[in-house]
DNA sequence: TGTACATCAGTGAACGCGCGTTCACTGATGTAC
DNA sequence: TGTACATCAGTGAACGCGCGTTCACTGATGTAC
């Protein structure tokens, strides 16, 4: 073993996100967190300062990965960028959970606030392509499409959407494809109602 | 000051409220409890068991109020009813932040189960409504609106809304309004346009 | 009306636990000359 | 090539804290007769 961990910080990150996978953010210590990496549970202090340095660099990263994610999703239209919204809160689903969990961050964090206007920017961006293609309401359309995804998102994550039984009632379990089909609902389908699919 | 507190169930879940308000879930301790409420904070045991079992009973009595509030705007339409589960989670932050917040609760509680179970057969009553009123892909569209809400909600909930200066692009600050509004993009306006309803 | 008894509701002290933070330190690495 | 020095990264022990839970208890209330 070095004295030198080498890639503590990265390596961390990484743990935070099985941990808050398997267990919840509640379950993410200092303590544990060294334990699992044989690391002294004072090593953090250097990379992140306080527990919330931790979960904030955790939150940053995520909203950096989902500026990037929506960006690239951008050139397939807005529907397709507010299914990439939900794919991301179901590919990464413990940073989703620490990104919207204002308790267990640092306000105060450069590196956090400065990923999450990054990714607010994004959002702007597409409203302003939602207005090049001349919708009426353009902001509300926006502000409606994020609500949608991000609630969407929320139930599945947060496992009320199994408890209702609701997928089953749509006779859809893929969240994914049930993105598409309630952004449809708002948005009007990708390709005109003549050919159905 | 009598050995017998009288209401300490009811006065219990009323404190929650406010401290949750105030300090968000983590600062719900037992000894806050009982500190603010004159009483021992071993007390609550009679009436709650846990700690788990307290926020339990808490967002139970927030599925009930939802359930009930659900129900008197059914009347008003589908629309309504989706602006009203806004303006309970307005109203009621406290209740919506406990209740969709799976870490807090004991999933074995038989009085959560219940009412969580009465609101949803609610969200499935609304459900039918709407087929009643022959819309295409039912199940579908109550997901979309329930998505929908929940996702406002909780976005003005947790403060992202302010953050990312929507409301102002929207030109709107009034939640509810706002919440009309994402709703009829959706649903369509709740008087259509010619005419009867 | 009085008395005995059971149940309810809250006491308060003790317990052990795991936590984040702090700090003087030390080993490893990089740099200047 | 060697040496001195500065900086970086992690140690590990100690600290104090607040927490939820437990439990034998006691005061208050209700009920039966």
């Amino acid at each position: 073993m070095n004295y030198h961990h080498g890639d503590l910080r990265a390596e961390t990150l990484t743990l935070v996100d099985r941990i808050v996978r398997k267990q919840g953010p509640e379950a993410v210590t200092l303590r544990a967190l060294g334990a699992e990496l044989g690391v002294s549970h004072g090593s953090f202090r250097h990379h992140f300062g306080t527990r919330a340095g931790v979960l904030s660099a955790f939150a940053a990263q995520g909203y950096g990965w989902l500026a990037e994610h929506l960006d690239a999703a951008q050139v397939d239209g807005y529907l397709e960028t507010g299914v990439a919204y939900v794919r991301f809160a179901t590919d990464h689903p413990a940073h989703f959970q620490v990104m919207f969990n204002p308790d267990l961050l640092d306000p105060t964090d450069a590196e956090l606030i400065e990923q999450r206007s990054r990714c607010l920017a994004t959002l702007v961006r597409s409203a302003q392509e939602v207005s090049a293609r001349a919708r009426p309401d353009m902001a509300a359309a926006v502000l409606a499409g994020w609500s949608l995804m991000h609630g969407l998102a929320t139930l599945h994550d947060t496992g009320v959407l199994d408890q209702a039984h609701l997928a089953d009632l749509v006779g859809e379990s893929d969240v994914i494809e049930l993105a598409r089909r309630v952004g449809s609902m708002l948005f009007g389908s990708p390709t005109p109602p003549e050919g159905t699919s």
